[in-house]
DNA sequence: CGATTATGATACACGCTGTATCGTATGAGC
DNA sequence: GCTCATACGATACAGCGTGTATCATAATCG
């Protein structure tokens, strides 16, 4: 890639981090970020569509670390996945309540992360399943829009717990309630 | 009131209401009201101050119909409640979807449910409460956003499931198993 | 070094919002 | 029913953000 767009891109892409530290997504304008990377306005449309193209990209960062995170755990339970969303959390405060406050972008967030789950449900429980009420789409949803809408109020509440004791809420409220209600063992190793 | 004004703002809401359900209600301008309703422009404004106002009155005679709905029963158990509302979502399926498109709308609906129940809560379990490990305002928000997490999910998958089965899935999954995880009995009567 | 390509600056069209104005029509109160 | 207040329709207008077009300049690639 040319050094010239890496650049631009770059610049953009930290221009708007650091205004949606500053103000919330919605009240920025292109021209905002433009300004802030000192950037040709115009330019900006060179590379990306609209202000949630760059959000996008920004996004997808956002899972792929949240993605590798997880790789290079060996302990793949579900709580001590909980524990490691809730630190990127933490440690992307302004991000993620950018995203949860977009439904657009919370919505391609909880899809993208119920189908991980959903596939690792299915893969180490597909005999124990068939006799379980609830669908197993529905558990992986409700997983999930839960473990996000802890994060939210979460956000919303000034972080008024830790980051242990929210992984310790969704543990006890979430994952072992919906493996109960699926009839499946307390926890899932997913090698 | 004015009859006029009456008028005014009866054509418009139905307008708005016709208009959510032809077309996503981020893409409905103030114009398309208008001449729908086969109001002036300028007038709008006499009323409303933008567009979310008046789709706020939409919303909370939605509101108001849902808990007139719940206080003429005599039976107030969560389950039953969730049946209720279910019921509703299917019926204004339109307006919910809106609703829970829209952050600022959901986040209001979420927030005024999550009131409710939370008193209804403390209200009846407010010994049995202290022992428990999950606060009070937590279990309830997750009550909450798990019973709206159902009715986005179901919006979204063509309502493949019936109100009845819904209803289910919602007491099977959250209610029971946050009443366990509070350490309450497992269904609360409310009178 | 030469050719390509990205950038900055500027001007512009477009759509939507929200306000101001004024003549007309409709309802409220007596 | 008459009078006065007020709501309405129509229109014009300013403001703002988006997205496009153009062209001269600067940086990069090979």
């Amino acid at each position: 890639m040319d050094r010239r767009v890496a650049r631009t891109k770059r610049l953009l892409a930290q221009a708007l981090v650091e205004l949606v530290n500053e103000q919330p997504y919605e009240t920025i304008t292109i021209r905002d970020i433009t300004d802030r990377a000192d950037i040709g306005y115009a330019t900006y449309f060179r590379h990306y569509e609209g202000k949630d193209d760059l959000m996008l990209e920004v996004f997808t960062q956002i899972i792929t670390d949240l993605e590798s995170l997880h790789e290079t755990r060996i302990d793949h339970s579900f709580e001590r996945e909980g524990y490691l969303f809730f630190q990127q959390v933490a440690d992307n405060r302004a991000l993620y309540r950018s995203i949860l406050d977009s439904r657009a972008f919370s919505r391609k967030l909880r899809e993208h992360i119920t189908l991980i789950v959903l596939d690792q449900i299915v893969e180490n429980h597909a005999d124990e399943l068939e006799r379980s009420e609830i669908p197993p789409e529905i558990a992986a949803h409700h997983l999930v829009s839960s473990l996000l809408g802890l994060a939210d109020w979460w956000l919303s509440n000034d972080q008024s717990y830790t980051v242990v004791q929210m992984a310790r809420f969704y543990e006890r409220l979430v994952v072992q309630t919906t493996w109960h209600a699926l009839g499946l063992s307390n926890t899932i190793a997913s090698t």
